[in-house]
DNA sequence: AGGTCGACCTGGCAGC
DNA sequence: TGCTGCCAGGTCGACC
């Protein structure tokens, strides 16, 4: 489900909806979804406050008064939901001491989650690329990734190892700003266009999340609304309707098993 | 070693 | 209506 935009947007209304309350109950519907034996899970948030909430690619994370932490991995249809109504859906049960309740919800059951005492303990965190908001992720950075491999710009794009954050939809909407090819190989693109991809990836991404993230199918934010971004997508999911810049048809192919949506005539 | 592909799971939708 | 096949926002491990 959620990419970055998503992801922060959840992480902005949890802040407001259950920081600095305490975990009063936890019901576990369906245990497929946990690293770690049931009963540890619930007894290490028993009783703990909500502290700091974060984001490390597009995994939340929920720091515990205990100085541990509840790592969340929404995966592609994960929810986090307050004061809501519980469903079919419904695999974990939150109850803060105030009476909130916090539902996670996963029509797929790809989802994870675990307490940590550690975030090294996290695999996952230790093998993410930079942050796209960091003073680390430059041009300069994306240029000697580049440099590194034959694969088309979108594959690399995807890839958590190289950058945190960016799937299927984002990574579809940047390259078309950037009016670059998915097809191009990441090596052989030039400084100018490493510069205006770096700065595509920073203003699609921000734009998104002043727009609450994209709904596709599942995703919704913190309250259960959906994001309005996707009424702004240009080509993700839009094979056959006509390029907003140039009229012509919106065309979709197949990368490493992934639907990619492009312009074939702004995209060079 | 780099890169691709299928598996993981459920459900919605199109086509017959 | 009911069946089949395809598709979906992510990640990991197997395999070439």
């Amino acid at each position: 489900m959620p990419e970055l935009p998503e992801v922060e947007t959840i992480a902005c209304d949890l802040r407001t909806a259950v920081q600095g309350k305490l975990f009063s109950d936890v019901t576990v519907h369906d245990a497929f979804l946990l690293r770690q034996k049931e009963r540890d899970f619930v007894r290490r948030l028993k009783g703990q406050a909500v502290d700091k909430i974060s984001r490390r690619g597009k995994a939340l994370i929920i720091g515990l008064s205990s100085g541990e932490f509840l790592i969340v991995q929404l995966m592609m249809t994960g929810q986090l939901i307050v004061n809501a109504r519980r469903d079919s859906h419904t695999r974990i049960s939150f109850v803060f001491s105030d009476g909130t309740v916090l539902l996670y919800n996963d029509q797929r059951r790809f989802g994870q989650l675990r307490v940590v005492a550690d975030l090294g303990e996290v695999k996952h965190f230790s093998v993410l690329g930079p942050e796209p908001f960091s003073e680390e992720f430059t041009p300069g950075f994306i240029s000697e990734e580049f440099q590194k491999t034959s694969r088309p710009v979108k594959n690399v794009l995807l890839d958590h190892t190289f950058v945190a954050g960016i799937g299927n939809i984002y990574a579809c909407e940047i390259l078309f700003r950037a009016r670059l090819s998915p097809k191009r190989q990441a090596r052989r693109i030039t400084p100018q266009e490493i510069k205006r991809i770096h700065q595509c990836i920073i203003e699609v991404l921000k734009e998104a999340i002043l727009h609450r993230g994209s709904s596709m199918r599942n995703y919704r934010d913190g309250s259960g609304q959906k994001g309005r971004f996707n009424e702004r997508l240009s080509v993700y999911a839009r094979e056959g309707l006509l390029c907003s810049v140039c009229r012509r048809p919106i065309e979709r192919i197949t990368q490493a098993g992934r639907s990619t949506f492009y312009c074939g005539h702004c995209q060079k």
